[in-house]
DNA sequence: TTGTACGCGTTATCAG
DNA sequence: CTGATAACGCGTACAA
């Protein structure tokens, strides 16, 4: 509520003056920079950051756009990133997409409209061709979970195919040969990636990819349960069924389990992102680890390197999806 | 990047003009109109909101504050705030306190320093003394979660001691009474308000509260393995298990069952929140519902109306959980 | 080391 | 209906 003007007058000196002590950069007498931090106190004096943000053109900020506010792939996303500057005394502005082109674009431009350093984006709906154009912009853009050509040092991305691959793989090891799919929406690349990972290991080992043992589901809960049914009811046989992510596989579980499955015995189940509940289904779950909360740290890092100017930092642009074996996946007999 | 000042000379109207086009309310002729919405779009212009935050001293955006950005809990609820107010045409600006109290009142400046409209708080470490200077401010504070006395239109809150009443209580009506309980941090009122409600329940059917069968957990998954780790190597003996969040819970039954537990029959477990991965849980986790995502819904539909004059909308300030009845708890016979 | 004065991009208050 | 012009709160050359 207090300005800089008033504090400048109750210490006696100059507007000027009173700036520099905010910025602890220029060079003041210990004597007035006293005087000064006393009338701040005095007066309950906050910077008003709208303000030094308008005449400076930076915020200390920076904005994150995510699809959605909730799930634990974003939660982990949202907090490593967070934690990462925060430590840096950096603040975040997160708004969302919700994997909507028009949202997406709106939520791009709120951000640079609010002047943010920076802004990491996970967009899913929104073409390369406008990330290019909006890269030519004056906000610096950095990418998660996603490669774009041409911006390779802004990106930080998951080599989805690969997991994809070692999921499939891993199943087919387990003498698995009869394998369902529910795959995420394919008009997210993470989503086309991971499938394109699953046909490929069935290719190296011989096995005729099924579109009736294929099903598009949401990358929720309801995916897997719809998925399973629909694989149910068309009574196709298979032993083993891979989903696009761990919220699927959940569902899929519970539903299997209603459905009078012993699990893992009649059917093996395979995730994707080892989010913590993974941890917590029965069986626990079998998946491919996707350390995105890792990747929020170094979309982070990534920022404070390029732009706060902190060195030593060495960044991995690319991550790479592990097994992690756990007890939904049994030796198929 | 292009000013209104820019638009101003290309259309050939005054700076004034194009505000007042920019801001729909006054009348401006059809004519002039067009011309600036061409010079808008040829120039790619777009508000500079930053400089409309600080002339106008509005932003039509609303701060968060959470504990987390992770987590079931924190993820519905700032969607169901995000959601609400997003449909209104207002952003939302997120950020965290990690219940820290010198991080949840940064927090707190940062927001009201970026000339949010309102904030909306879920802080745990600060004051009610604190809130109450804070609310004398000239912005807005809402509350999540909290009931600040005084301040009892301003707060969302949920009934927690009802909630930690109904758990035990539906415990008792299945025939426990040696009934174990792993509580919330306690700093936070909402553990201490569960455990109240606990309490409550006991005394009713006069059952004592034993220390022994107490612990106090982190509200994550380890504090239910822990504390049932706890109570095994304390050799004691009860039926069922109560845990003051489903985080807990499930830590509890993974535990449970890697000790060798056969569920729902050795131990019952109730869970409280019922988050959206209680559904899937082995076995299914009866728990008590917490509707924060339509609280969230509340809280934003409570600035709607108090800070952007949206009339017809009535207020629940106070919520009750209800018993969510699964399978994770059984008639003790 | 300190002060003066201008600019950041808009809104808002006046006149006209 | 439209146009000057003064705020808004602060950063930053430039001068002193």
């Amino acid at each position: 509520m207090a300005t800089i003007y008033e504090v400048s007058k109750l210490a006696g000196v100059s507007l000027a003056t009173v700036s520099r002590v905010i910025n602890k950069n220029s060079r003041v007498s210990d004597k007035t920079r006293q005087k000064v931090l006393a009338a701040m106190s005095e007066l309950g004096y906050r910077p008003n950051s709208i303000a030094q943000s308008l005449a400076s053109n930076r915020s200390n900020s920076v904005g994150i756009l995510v699809s959605e506010l909730h799930g634990p792939f974003f939660g982990q996303m949202m907090a490593g990133i967070e934690s990462e500057l925060r430590a840096a005394g950096k603040h975040v502005i997160i708004t969302t997409g919700h994997s909507e082109e028009d949202k997406e674009k709106d939520g791009v431009e709120f951000l640079i409209s609010r002047n943010c350093d920076a802004i990491i984006l996970h967009v899913e709906a929104v073409s390369d061709e406008y990330i290019i154009e909006l890269s030519k912009g004056k906000t610096p853009i950095y990418l998660m979970s996603r490669l774009v050509e041409g911006l390779e040092e802004q990106c930080i991305s998951l080599n989805n195919e690969l997991g994809g691959y070692l999921a499939t793989n891993s199943i087919i090891q387990q003498g698995h040969s009869a394998i369902a799919y529910i795959a995420g929406p394919q008009f997210k690349a993470d989503s086309q990636d991971r499938l394109a990972g699953h046909k490929r290991a069935l290719a190296e080992n011989n096995i005729a990819f099924s579109d009736t043992l294929y099903f598009e589901g949401d990358f929720k809960e309801t995916g897997g349960r719809d998925g399973l049914k629909y694989f149910l009811s068309s009574k196709q046989t298979f032993s083993a069924l891979i989903c696009a992510n761990d919220e699927m596989a959940s569902g899929a579980i519970t539903f299997a389990r209603e459905q009078g499955f012993s699990l893992p015995k009649n059917l093996s189940i395979i995730g994707f992102d080892n989010i913590i509940f993974a941890q917590h289904t029965y069986p626990k779950l079998t998946t491919i680890d996707n350390p995105v909360n890792l990747m929020g740290h170094m979309a982070a890092k990534l920022v404070l390197k390029n732009i706060y100017q902190q060195k030593n930092i060495s960044i991995t642009h690319s991550f790479e999806p592990t097994l992690i074996t756990r007890d939904s996946v049994v030796f198929n007999s």
